[in-house]
DNA sequence: AATAAAATTTAGACAAAACTAAAAATATTT
DNA sequence: AAATATTTTTAGTTTTGTCTAAATTTTATT
């Protein structure tokens, strides 16, 4: 039986963040790292990492970096589990567009009722991904794993669909809408310019022209 | 032109309960009222109050209780707005029964998205009344007012409905639900027993009898 | 009206979570 | 390997919201 502490906000905030750095250096996540995330300063980390050290969710050791432990890591899928059911919810059920959920789930994740979300999955009809195209742990922390790759290394005249953005940024985002590109896009890469890396490429049977800086940063199947 | 600060959940707590306070002492709220709502200290109350002063959201005046001013006012209907139609979201859309619905909604108030209210509120097709038939606010602060009665001011004979409830404590409400007493029950008083103070009632074509503390607790119209 | 009781406020302390500035450890260059 | 740069930690403050205990004001009682 493990203990489990209730968390604080702000300890829920670390531990979303370092999960979320975890997936990309798995070997131990630098303070600095999680610093620029939470816009916070370096030393203010090493406080709260002693602290998530000491209710056993982190694996902490002075300057070696930090990893999540068994705990940590159930509890920290638990708050993107939250995340991200509730921006199913926004965009669904109150028709949110994809930029604008962001924010409002940082607020409504630290919600910790297990009923809540539960009813909350069920009442989405339990949704594998969320509106960006990032999974969402199941009641068990289980979560479906596409085998996407980003739009960049899709070799020409393939066809793929878009299912998942890798920058989530208002901005992105709504660049994204701009050019009418969302979640199911078929896209075909039609030419690519390696001089200045512009791809021109059919997304839902209109030709247009895609910067590497899009190409990199959207997920295809 | 108001200056409206951003408020702290804490904050938010303490102009809610005064809210709910000046309802029923209209003059001037007391500090360990206050204090008894939120299970604090009658010096942390008075703290708060110095502060609130300050952000123009209430008039205190030392020794003499507090006030909401018209900004206050505002502020604190939002509160209860967001705070009641969550409560109808989480019984009408979630399945959860009246008596679960307070503490969840207690956090999911804080969450300050005017956009998300809104889009809420329309979601829950601008119900007027929460589960336990509290009126609603609705974007601009008014609401409607229901000219109940309590079920022991009913006179005998008399046939009536349950709008409402004053308790509205887990407890109370669990009691009612085993009664099979729900919001729109038909109330008829079939005789009073000065006694002991039991009503006997015909609620919903079945006879039964009721304590004074029940009858002191429903609203009926 | 004086005294007792109750309510309220002040003063001083504490914990959480942040900060700045300085010190220490690690990593990178030369 | 020494010197330098970078990263991380420590030490000491600050702010928010709370607390206890003492002092003060108001209200109630004799």
């Amino acid at each position: 039986m493990k203990f489990i502490f209730k968390m604080t906000i702000s300890e829920e905030n670390y531990l979303k963040v370092i999960y979320h750095l975890s997936l990309v250096s798995p070997k131990g996540v630098n303070t600095n790292a999680i610093a620029g995330m939470l816009e916070t300063k370096a030393s203010s980390v090493t406080d709260m990492l002693k602290k998530l050290a000491e209710k056993d969710v982190v694996m902490y050791k002075k300057y070696q970096g930090v990893s999540l432990t068994n705990n940590g890591l159930i509890q920290a899928k638990k708050i993107v589990r939250r995340h991200r059911l509730w921006e199913v919810f926004l965009v669904e059920k109150l028709q949110f567009s994809w930029d604008e959920v962001h924010e409002i789930a940082e607020e409504l994740e630290h919600i910790k009722s297990e009923k809540l979300i539960n009813s909350l999955d069920a009442f989405l009809d339990f949704p594998a991904f969320d509106p960006h195209g990032d999974p969402i742990p199941n009641e068990k922390g289980e979560m479906k794993k596409l085998d996407k790759q980003l739009l960049s290394e899709i070799p020409i005249n393939t066809s793929c669909k878009c299912v998942g953005v890798k920058d989530s940024s208002a901005e992105f985002l709504q660049y994204l809408d701009k050019q009418k590109i969302t979640l199911g896009s078929e896209i075909k890469i039609l030419e690519r310019e390696s001089f200045d890396e512009l791809i021109r490429v059919e997304i839902d049977n209109k030709t247009m022209v895609l910067s590497n800086k899009i190409a990199t940063n959207l997920y295809v199947q």
